[in-house]
DNA sequence: CTCCTCGATGAAAACCTTTGAGTCGCTAAG
DNA sequence: CTTAGCGACTCAAAGGTTTTCATCGAGGAG
């Protein structure tokens, strides 16, 4: 028998080397119960003598399903160059995407146009399923998203109803009440917080973290927090207007890591020393940051790895039409001393 | 008519709804010459009214082709998080795939289990071709794809041989004597050099454009140039470094505005002013970082969202079977002055 | 010994598109 | 008036897999 050209191999030329039909080979493939330990074993051997890969086109076709599932980010350009947050849940997401033989089909999507594109492609049957990283406001790819029939895990709480949204948050809140209870257990008595921008939920319930932990009331909030942007940049100003709203603080709870390098430059230039004058406490546990600060920075940390992975899982079960017991995941936050506090 | 349940309507539809036969409609969407301007007409109309979308499954069957390209990225993790750069690329990548209609399959090669994967997947052929960025000297991805009869670009130069291969590089040597002679111009007497690692061709480019511009031989190079890793803080530390060993330098180039960030730090501890005492060139051109050091960065502009066009477009008619008139590319780089130098 | 049941298997349809071969109606050439 | 040529189109096959349904054989019950 002449062996063909060195085209890759079919399911029929497994089939015709197992001695079996393609239609047992295939049940093979797909682990179906109903078959013969012999023809089995056949299989198995002809699929590896012969390298043989199934044809995803193929099978997507008959299957109407892709493989591939879209992982959407929503956010301004700069800060995704800015905050290796996003490097870390791109590349998360890679890995556990690809550990369960998945595509990942990156989309960054920001102007109006984008939003289209995405629309278009995620209505057009392209992918089985989406990771929506859409954290803000009314932001607009949540709705697009949203009365799309496809099967969706968001990051954290997008804005607006919860309702029947599958999603897999950490424990903001109750991360911020840990980093809060932290700096009153040192004694501290005069504490602030560098907040996220507020059309974040997630930002929202860290600062609720911080004023159920302090039993403050709106007022006693405002005046002791201010709004970092998530930037470091943004940090560094929110702490410049602390110390002059607040001269006599002696500990601030900082919404984010990037914003807690700020505020660390900027408290250096106010001359406070960390920890003995002012202690410090981050959120992220971002180590690429969080070690190199000087003082290095305690901090609280969410594992986006972790994030993502169940963010994965929890798709996988809903493409697979299985039930999932919780719809909305919450992930537990801890808090990682270091020297800042 | 009934219309049919809210599946998603097919060729076939288009067709009769246009009056036409399913090989028209096609022979429309593909943009065939041979169809009567009615029959064009009357495919769009029933395209758009029924918001007709191809199955892709059915025809990469039929084509052979799968209209994704995978995008590799082999690097360290810690890199991936730190340096903007990556961002940048991914996200250049994602757009510049985007607008060409092509899905991109990413993935972070890192392990040995990693490359095992790619290897299955990029020979399974799931992708019509890939994006690679191995800057690293003998790369396993490099070797692994450069085995596979599947179109290739790379960015910049993978180290071994270069015949045959397709890429994309920005003019790195140019750059570094475009740099070095700016800062001859200022009148700078002791020049010295932080570098990047030198398992990176971009790296020894830039070193040698350093060299070539001084007239250097390797004896002079070697006392006036620092390994600073890419990294922020190798760039610190070669300062240093260059400070204890050139005391009386008044001007630095350093390869990448990361290192130069880190750089400048040190310069400050050293009680260097920039520019009076010590003039810094950065390379990259990243905003986000050369905008906001103090003072901001002179650097030397290298445009990575013009080169991931290029390096898809290159692809694409690679794809597309078009003769490529020059397989491997050179982008220009220019200096963009800010007070740095 | 016959009839059933049941598990393993094979034949064939279905998924949706592209594309080469063939058809049809027309004009221009002979 | 016939015929070759041509443009626009249709027919139908091909592409590789999953899955339904029918078949086949073996073994157990009657």
């Amino acid at each position: 028998m002449l062996v063909s050209n060195h085209a890759r191999p079919t399911l029929e030329d497994v089939a015709a080397r197992a001695g079996v039909s393609r239609a047992t080979a295939s049940r093979v493939l797909n682990a179906s119960p109903r078959v013969s330990p012999e023809a089995l074993e056949a299989v198995n051997a002809a699929v590896s003598a012969l390298g043989y890969q199934p044809n995803r086109a193929a099978r997507a076709l008959v299957t109407r399903r892709t493989g591939a599932v879209a992982v959407l980010f929503s956010e301004p350009e700069p800060k995704i160059f800015d905050d290796p947050h996003f490097a870390r849940l791109i590349r998360a997401g890679a890995r556990a995407l690809a550990d369960v033989d998945v595509q990942m089909v990156l989309m960054l999507v920001h102007s109006p146009d984008d939003q289209a594109r995405a629309h278009r492609f995620l209505a057009g049957g392209h992918v089985d399923g989406a990771l929506v990283f859409a954290p803000h406001r009314n932001d607009e790819v949540v709705s697009v998203v949203k009365k799309l029939p496809l099967p969706v895990v968001y990051a954290g709480k997008p804005w607006g109803s919860l309702r029947g949204m599958h999603l897999v948050d950490n424990d903001n809140e109750g991360g911020a009440v840990l980093a809060t209870e932290h700096l009153k257990s040192l004694g501290r008595k005069k504490i602030v917080h560098v907040s996220g921008p507020l059309d974040e939920l997630s930002a929202i319930d860290r600062l609720n973290g911080f004023k159920s932990a302090l039993s403050l009331d709106d007022k006693g909030v405002a005046r002791l927090t201010e709004d970092g942007g998530f930037t470091r940049e943004g940090g560094r100003k929110a702490m410049s207007a602390l110390l002059a709203r607040v001269p006599a603080l002696d500990a601030v709870f900082v919404a984010s890591d990037l914003m807690a390098a700020g505020a660390l430059e900027s408290l250096h230039e106010a001359g406070r020393r960390v920890p003995e004058d002012v202690a410090v406490v981050g959120f992220d546990d971002h180590v690429a940051i969080a070690e190199h600060t000087s003082p290095p920075l305690t901090s609280v940390r969410q594992d986006s790895d972790e994030q993502v992975k169940h963010m994965v899982e929890h798709l996988m079960k809903l493409l697979r039409d299985e039930t999932v017991k919780r719809k909305q995941q919450m992930l537990p936050t801890v808090l990682v001393r270091r020297e800042s506090a």
